[in-house]
RNA sequence: GGCGCUAUCGUCUAGGGGUUAGGACGGAAGAUUCUCAAUCUUCAAACCCGGGUUCGAUUCCCGGUAGCGCUACCA
């Protein structure tokens, strides 16, 4: 009599269930958002699976790697298990499978490292022997001593078929003389992660299982288990991938640091930039939307919307400046979210960043140099290029040509500067005042607003391009501001 | 090799038997402006190939090609 999961309730219970066997990866990253979404869409519950039955390759470093990962996404999830504390379930679950008949012991050896693995011609599907070894020798043999693998007994007559239905796949089928007898338990007693995966999916009433499209083929073997178990398999759907510009899957030895999530982070995304982004490869809502918040994210997602064509993350493979290192939909998505923040709240997030390099800047600082930087800047860590000269005491050194106004020359730049020490001296810090201050005091030159402006312009920022220069002053103030414009005017000389 | 999946602008995608094949990023040009951004306007840019079905296929079917995945006692 099959448990039938999932229904009882009607609130779905999904799973992100990460290998510790490196970083968080984006694609991983996509997977949790997904299930997430999905779970947070229909009430359901979100949970997180360290699935590292894997001793061989499982480290600590990863395992901190997916949770930094995991965190400053700042998703959360409501349940959190690991497999290796549920070996029992798992071992209990393949015995069984066994006790049915289902499965039996493997006496070959492990084949050893990667022969006849790639190029193989024709598809190994059993060791020949075992499959049909009399029960009692299989006994005999394990009772022996002797270390064998458990593989599961794939019903490959002709017509045995097994099926299921993909949410974003369709209806798939695979003949059981296709699929080979695959192992449950590895000879060292522990679960591979066919039967460990399915053990738990069962146990923890899994309802869907949202992940990458990787694991579309193994869903057979999964269904396969399901059934020797005696449960009813849980409902699928299955991403597609992602992938870099040349087509390849993304990975660490090829493409670097680029598929890492904190890579992102580091660089000054905000999560929920990165969130939207990753959001729009293979997913899509039905009407124009681009931008996209986590709450609107969180309305509009369903599994239909799921495209199944590969999604590529489009890099520069070699990327010549950090720009280039991100999609530039990401990179453009990033700046979107960045100007649709408050200015108290982007100001709170790139306080922490600018600190770390002028120890000096408050809080209150902070917040009257934002909104000057907040549509300049694409990333958090630009505030640091954007905003330097509100940081530092004394500006690096510049080039004194670059004082120099358009159509004009040294001396119109020094009498711009002689004459704006004397307005400046004169006139409250405040952009309406300083606007027609300066205006005025072009006129009197018989010089162009432009050619007025640019040489204060430099004089207190030290390049060319900057934010508007009177909301520019009012912050930097009148101290500040006179002192800039006289080492400007030594430099002229 | 076997099996499975996929195929719309450079990229992410919408659409769907009859459409000027839509949007977004990126690119180009222009407007605006004190520079840079931001903003606005405009432009270029796509249905993999071949058969079939049909009055009509980019859309449905078949084949090819290409890409990806699985083919481990990895996950």
């Amino acid at each position: 009599m099959p448990e039938i999961l999932n229904t009882s309730s009607g609130k779905p219970r999904v799973r992100f269930a990460p290998s510790p066997t490196g970083f968080l990866h984006v694609g991983s990253a996509r997977t949790f958002i997904f299930n997430w979404l999905y779970a947070r869409r229909n009430h359901g519950t979100m949970i997180l699976r360290l699935d590292d039955t894997d001793v061989e390759r499982n480290t600590d470093a990863s395992v901190n790697s997916i949770f930094e990962g995991l965190k400053w996404l700042g998703l959360g999830w409501d349940e959190y298990y690991r497999q290796s504390d549920r070996l029992d379930l798992h071992r209990k679950t393949a015995w069984s499978i066994f006790e049915k008949g289902l499965a039996y012991r493997d006496f070959t050896p492990a084949r050893t490292g990667d022969a006849e693995k790639s190029g193989a011609q024709g598809t190994w599907l059993f060791n020949p022997g075992m499959r049909d070894l009399p029960r009692e020798e299989s006994e005999r043999r394990a009772a022996s001593g002797e270390q064998f693998a458990l593989r599961f007994r794939v019903p490959r007559d002709a017509g045995e078929v097994v099926r299921f239905t993909d949410a974003v796949y369709g209806e798939q089928m695979k003949a059981g003389a296709d699929i080979e007898d695959f192992a449950l338990l590895r000879s060292d007693g522990m679960p591979t992660y066919h039967l460990a995966s399915c053990a738990d999916d069962a146990d923890l009433k899994i309802s869907h299982i949202i992940r990458g499209q990787d694991h579309l083929t193994n869903t057979f073997k999964h269904v396969l288990i399901f059934e020797a178990a005696g449960y009813t398999p849980p409902q699928f759907a299955h991403l597609p991938l992602l992938v870099a510009p040349d087509g390849t899957k993304l990975s660490k030895r090829r493409h670097g640091p680029v598929v890492s999530v904190t890579t992102y982070r580091d660089a000054g995304f905000l999560p929920e930039a990165f969130i939207n982004f990753l959001c729009l490869l293979g997913w899509s809502p039905k009407d124009d939307r681009t931008k996209m918040s986590l709450s609107e994210l969180t309305e509009m997602f369903s599994l239909e919307g799921i495209n199944r064509a590969n999604a590529v993350v489009n890099f520069k493979e070699p990327a010549s400046s950090p720009e280039e290192t991100f999609d530039p939909k990401a990179v453009w998505l990033n700046a979107e979210h960045i100007r649709g923040l408050a200015i108290e709240d982007l100001s709170q997030r790139l306080l922490p960043i600018v600190q770390e390099q002028y120890p000096n800047v408050t809080a209150e600082r902070m917040i009257e140099i934002t909104p000057l930087i907040r549509e300049r800047i694409k990333f958090l860590r630009d505030a640091l290029t954007a905003a330097d000269f509100f940081f530092v005491d004394e500006l690096p050194p510049y080039d004194p040509a670059e004082l120099i106004p358009q159509k004009g020359d040294a001396s119109m730049a020094k009498r711009v500067l002689e004459k704006a020490q004397i307005v400046l001296g004169n006139v409250e810090f405040k952009h309406d005042p300083l606007d027609h201050a300066l205006r005025a005091a072009a006129q009197e030159l018989g010089v162009k607003a432009g050619q007025m402006f640019q040489p204060i312009r430099v004089a207190v920022c030290g390049r060319k391009n900057a934010p508007g220069l009177f909301e520019t002053l009012e912050v930097l103030g009148k101290e500040t501001t006179l002192k800039r414009i006289t080492r400007a005017i030594q430099k002229t000389r």
